[in-house]
DNA sequence: TTGTAGGCGTTATCAC
DNA sequence: GTGATAACGCCTACAA
């Protein structure tokens, strides 16, 4: 039979009370008695019941995910993922929860990740653009004692913490290398479009990208990043122009994560079956535009994994136990016609 | 606060004994006790905690995986994984084994199963070839009151019921159009290599494999299979022939799950970039020449992805709840030199 | 600084 | 058939 609790403190020579002092690191504790009890713990090779500890807490975990209220079809996968963990998660005592905040407005912004308490969560995991008040709210939030950990969009790796989220430099070079293979001219045009540069992600996705083609691929000629601001209209001019411009056009990237709106026009010019398409992520417009051969590859983050394993790591955290690390990191996942299961 | 069965009990005016009968569909209660118990559950929504329910039973769960006496480097992989949640489950209550049986000798693989006791396993899952020996022993298992579900090498996916592992069918389909797409040639011929095509899982991705080159790219001719044995010697004759004999050879699909010996013998004779090479399975040799630019791309599946999505079914099963159908979903992952993580 | 006792929400073992 | 009641292993008052 395992060792519990009730051994370790035998062994120790103390009570339960202390025992459970020592292994959550409450103070109070004399140096000494500290030390008998992690020799026993050595000695007896005693491992915590995460279990029993997990119902001895009264309430279950709380956690949450601060996702910015205007989204596109990316986040609407984000948001049903985490209503699926929501369900399976009360059968655990653990509830989640999402706090919608104002991507334009900084301050506002900020001012919403101040209302959040200690007292209502556990642990937050957050998407948000990296700006001073953000980064700010972030910092007093962990004072506060919540603990945080990025979501998607990276806040600066700030210290050598987890991130839940791509290595967007690498999924651009994935990109990159796909572009590269899939064109079989001898020459030719590439062009990027994107919502907006402004976003940290955009930088190096669109950085790793030409890292590749640069290095691999001199045959072809990025052109520079064009920004749709999310705008339609604005969408269809600069695709239009594009297709007039560039006669030697053999390639788009859409490196954002709304490729919507860019598919939706481009289906209305390409006629050239040899214009190799790529975009981001897998939504009902990407996968619908790869079985329609309107795309050729989606470089893609899996919006359930993220979920999850924003769950499982801050729960870890909670319970003050390592994570594995091999299920923790997040893939990026190159999606074709054939393996869109 | 939640309903718990105290509240249940009272609702439904019975003991709290009796609610548990009917909550794990126990005999010795009257069909209307049962009813009157079910109306309960759902006039006051209540749900099972299975923190308290695991903890509960005295002894927690445990699992087996049967695997192959002898692998290769994907096995060792998939080793790799289930020792990191052996680790992992002991907080959690939860026991996993591996039983190694002697795929070469079905009959001694089925008495291996034999010997598989419910005292022992609430759960296996079974990699094992199909052979009607091995399908018997499956069989009896099931009826000792074992769960057990296939992992990785499908059991004719006898009751609709779920498989740990990959549509191989799509896996072929995958790389078929990754070869298509990545030969830019006019014209070519592409050779296929496995260790041996008796598996029901080689003849699943070859048919995927000639679904996609006949249907979208007619430029290219696939040779018939030929068979390694996983023999070192036969691999480097074979591919010694398939170089001299074909001049217009354009890409080699490795199609088996050990690519190292064919990796191997290949790289003494490549020396023409324009050879596309394509193989399954993430292993350190498969890595290493993907980095090497020996390998094009890798279709793969995740080795910790199946280990824990298998303990994650068997446990649903135990406790007698759904899974996330979109967690438990085997992907297809296209690795290139730059998702490698 | 340390210990005692009661409780978390189930399951299991007895009786009736 | 059904109902009390004692575990399960840990946490948390409150007492000493």
């Amino acid at each position: 039979m395992r060792p519990t609790t009730k051994d370790l403190a035998q062994a120790a020579g103390v009570s339960l009370a202390t025992v459970d002092r020592v292994l959550n690191g409450r103070p109070g504790v004399r140096k000494k008695t500290v030390d008998a009890v992690n020799n026993a713990i050595q000695k007896i090779g005693f491992e915590r019941n995460q279990v029993a500890a997990t119902l001895a807490r009264k309430r279950g975990y709380r956690f949450g995910f601060v996702l910015p209220k205007e989204g596109d079809e990316f986040l609407d996968e984000i948001m049903e993922r985490i209503r699926e963990i929501q369900r399976a998660g009360r059968a655990e005592m653990m509830s989640v929860k999402t706090i919608r905040i104002d991507e334009q407005d900084p301050h506002k912004a900020a001012a919403s990740l101040s209302r959040l308490k200690t007292e209502d969560f556990d642990g937050i995991a957050i998407m948000a653009p990296e700006t001073p008040q953000i980064r700010d709210a972030i910092l007093r939030m962990r004072e506060r004692g919540i603990l945080t950990i990025p979501f998607i969009s990276n806040q600066q790796n700030d210290e050598n913490d987890v991130f839940v989220g791509i290595d967007n430099r690498a999924a651009g070079a994935t990109a990159g290398r796909l572009m590269g293979r899939f064109v079989c001219a001898q020459q030719g045009v590439v062009a990027v479009i994107t919502d907006t540069v402004q976003a940290r992600d955009s930088l190096e996705r669109r950085l790793g990208f030409d890292d590749v083609i640069n290095h691999d691929f001199a045959n072809l000629r990025v052109l520079p990043t064009l920004e749709t601001y999310a705008d339609p209209e604005r969408t269809q001019r600069i695709i239009r122009t594009i297709m007039a411009s560039q006669p030697d056009l053999v390639g788009i990237y859409m490196m954002g994560s709304e490729a919507r709106v860019p598919l939706e026009m481009l289906s209305q010019f390409r006629t050239d079956e040899d214009l190799v398409t790529i975009a981001h992520e897998k939504t009902p417009s990407t996968v619908a535009a790869l079985r329609d051969r309107k795309l050729d590859a989606l470089v893609a983050q899996n919006p359930g994994h993220l979920v999850r394993s924003a769950v499982r790591i801050l729960r870890a955290k909670c319970e003050n136990r390592p994570t594995l690390a091999s299920q923790e990191k997040t893939r990026i996942e190159i999606l074709i016609a054939d393996n869109l299961y």
